[in-house]
DNA sequence: ATACTCTGTTTATGAGTTACACAGATACGC
DNA sequence: GCGTATCTGTGTAACTCATAAACAGAGTAT
């Protein structure tokens, strides 16, 4: 179940409110000395510099020269900050020139998804749950995503359906290369290596151990160089396979048509 | 860059060496009363019960009846803990039969990979990183995926880029179906889909809105029924997609063949 | 003017990880 | 056997966090 999320009276959560400039300013009290976009951009600045870990309400107060708890003024609870501080980072232009041919629209609009994804890449360690869908940038992604896909005998369902895939492929991807990344590439000495084969054998994994041999599956010491080995033959091979299996599914549709509403 | 890993004197990280069963035991002292099994056990039981967020030093000590100090003998941190817990949880049998066809061995594959996480889903809370990829389970999986690509013309970082790519659809499928269930469906009330009507218009997401209407997107209220709007169909349009991406590529090797070593 | 409401602050609580020092238990070297 | 080094589980305590509660003052509505 999971606690309940903060609403307004509009039902809706505080944090979507708020991301769409609905919320009401009070009127009665002393003008206010913070605002939302600039606790925002404090704790982004923080997260950016140090990681998510380093955003603690002190952390963000201080680098504005407030009081902790003065930020619950304006938030209602750390989960709150960190959605608006997701949405934030994510940010997605409204306007988006896509290219005619679907297949070139999805790669620029996945190519934009990622590069939101890889400026903040912390904002991946944020759940994304119903909240996240509500928010401005999560809509204008799949506004993009379902206007590159106009052309394509799907569903409604569907297209939503593969936008979902999509851009969880992207995610996945940069998530991988962030965690890759920061946990500060585990580099395994020798020995290390001849410990593992003595548990690794051919015997107990007969695929896996050939093709370990013959790449670099683990870098044994050698630092791995960054540019060399970096993931983004993954990202390319996995977007090449979805939007090929989506060339399929248009052919058989076409032959067989469907009703698309 | 992120802290260091705590490592064995094998340059392995302590996890590694302990989940491979390769940790020396202690001779000199006192008998132990605890075992990583059963700390990594017990943790296990309060993270199914109660969330990963329950698993907290305190609480695994309490069950076993230790005090909490006490777990810092068996394990050096609770990063460590938690991986281990992960490795645990995704428990992938040593020997699995495949089917013959690459493309129904690849569905096995990915169910038996769905099954572990579902079963276990706040694994997937836990960073999957450098020092996961070494755990025994991991091993497994990555050895049956290898198995299944067996007879694909594709070079061995095509093979692991593909599994790579599979078990992270497979993993954001499981997150997104957890994260939708635990943040507890945000049932949107009649006045909140109103309210946001104002700022999400069709002139401004032309292509959104016409799907948002048409189809169930924003669940008005109505309480979401679980097992009809699961995202069941999800995992299985991304599957699909990349095994007919898999079949283009290999009609396309077939013809035009590559050294794949 | 007066009452109401909102501001930022101060103070305090409770939960969490983990360092450190201790008393006792156990096996190894002689 | 005996001492010694080593390991056990425990108690205490330091430190970091999120956040509740009460308060004095600022500004607006009546």
């Amino acid at each position: 179940m999971g606690d309940m999320v903060e609403t307004t009276d509009t039902g809706l959560p505080r944090a979507v409110a708020i991301a769409w400039g609905m919320e009401e300013v009070p009127q009665r009290g002393p003008s206010r000395g913070l605002s939302h976009e600039r606790i925002v951009g404090a704790a982004i600045e923080i997260a950016d510099a140090e990681g998510l870990a380093a955003v603690t309400m002190q952390a963000v107060a201080k680098s504005l020269g407030f009081t902790t708890m003065s930020l619950y003024r304006y938030v209602s609870s750390k989960e709150e900050l960190l959605w608006l501080m997701q949405d934030a980072a994510l940010a997605i232009p409204e306007k988006l020139k896509l290219p005619a041919d679907w297949r070139e629209a999805l790669r620029v609009w996945a190519g934009v998804i990622r590069v939101a994804y890889r400026s903040h890449s912390w904002a991946l360690d944020i759940p994304r749950g119903p909240v996240s869908v509500l928010m401005p940038n999560s809509v204008r992604g799949a506004n993009h995503g379902l206007a590159a896909l106009r052309d394509l005998p799907l569903t409604n369902d569907e297209k939503i359906g593969v936008i979902l895939v999509i851009s969880q492929h992207v995610a996945g991807s940069v998530e991988l290369e962030q965690n890759l990344a920061d946990q500060g590439v585990v580099a395994v000495p020798a020995e290390g290596v001849k410990a593992l084969s003595e548990v690794i054998t051919p015997e107990r994994f007969p695929h896996l151990v050939p093709v370990m041999e013959s790449g670099n599956y683990i870098a044994d010491d050698t630092p791995v160089i960054e540019s060399d080995h970096g993931i983004d033959p993954e990202y390319d091979l996995g977007l090449d396979l979805l939007i090929a299996g989506l060339e399929a599914m248009e052919q058989q549709r076409r032959q067989n048509p469907v009703d698309t509403e």
